[in-house]
DNA sequence: CGCACGGTTGAGCCTTATCAAACGTGGTGG
DNA sequence: CCACCACGTTTGATAAGGCTCAACCGTGCG
């Protein structure tokens, strides 16, 4: 059980817990590059490629594993299975981070907003902590807006938008997506690229 | 030489010319996820990944080589050499895509248009294709607009305010970049994340 | 009780999109 | 050679979107 601002130079397996991973800009204000949950590694393109261009920082108490780079990349040499599982994960990632360019380039707040939390919902299910309509993300809006960077203030405005719209309802920390088939047509969106596993 | 809007479910070498691949919105717009231009790969991550997330699109006349993913597996298996090679210009893809994210989600589009086109002279200049201020860009304002998630309008209009600030200028397809230090500093432009090769 | 933190709301301003039109240039066909 | 067209660039006016500053609310915790 761990609660630090930057787990260093190490690769880790989240079990449990949110983190995010950012870059800082020159103006004080960050860009979160990618969500972290349960199942996702931290750290691993940085263990094959030996550097990290961006920040991580646990957004809650997180339960993880620990794996040195050598012993992964030791392993990994060893096992063809565990190297494919290794590059579907990082073909994965990158995959999530393209979608997350296009939803912050392309869309307007409001379905920016509303792909962001059904790509959650997506994934969070995969994992067993969700349905496809609820889901609990303990994370304060201020994290959510850095990440579809956009300011907290607006972001909020954008949630209370969806919610007297009927789409979703926010509880504490349970988010409940009320009409997915709204959401998704506002969106677009298809989960495809968030992908089941190496095989598909 | 080839010049077609789909290379098809393939992985080429580009030697010359320039591509992009993106991705469609519902709406009709496109999100350019990254450019490809020589030296790059097109089809890396989809090859050892059996799919695309994203469409290929040739900007220019493009010069390739054309690789079947079986025979790229198969060599790279082979060569752990090569396979480290591969991996670096993968993580490399990513850590660009990153940055784009971080320019598109972060910056306004003055400093966003900038940080661009440092980009593109840092890669260019690594293969050869231009100088640290100095390089030729063929594609059409609608295309970098596109990439940068901001009309071609808007684009065009900021493309001038550097132009005026005495920072740029722009003439025929070749770009020169005035004031280097100028720009890296209202960016905060770090190269480091584009990096020089699999040894650092 | 009082404080810290996050969520919510309002007003005004700046940024960016949209619609519309003019301009330049290279290519094509008469 | 010139007329015309296609394409990309540039500019203007107006509207919409998003940010900033500021205040208020609710809740948990010391």
């Amino acid at each position: 059980m761990i609660r630090e601002s930057a787990p260093h130079s190490q690769t880790y397996v989240l079990h449990e817990g949110w983190a995010v991973s950012y870059k800082r800009l020159p103006d004080g204000n960050r860009q979160i590059i990618e969500m972290r949950i349960a199942g996702d590694f931290i750290g691993l393109k940085a263990a094959f490629l030996g550097a990290s261009d961006r920040h991580v920082e646990a957004a809650t108490d997180l339960v993880v594993s620990e794996i040195s780079k050598a012993k992964l990349i030791e392993v990994a040499s060893q096992s063809p299975r565990l190297m494919e599982f290794l590059f579907w994960k990082l073909a994965r990632d990158e995959a999530i981070v393209a979608e997350h360019l296009t939803n912050v380039g392309g869309r307007k707040t409001l379905p920016r907003t509303a792909h962001f939390l059904l790509e959650l919902a997506e994934r969070l299910r995969q994992v067993g902590k969700g349905t496809a309509t609820r889901y609990e993300c303990p994370l304060p809006q201020h994290l959510l807006a850095d990440t579809l960077g956009v300011t907290s203030i607006h972001f909020n405005r954008c949630l209370g938008e969806l919610r007297r719209r009927g789409l979703i309802r926010i509880e504490r920390n349970v988010v409940e997506l009320l009409d997915r088939a709204e959401l998704e047509r506002i969106t677009g969106f298809d989960p495809t690229y968030i992908g089941g596993g190496p095989d598909g």
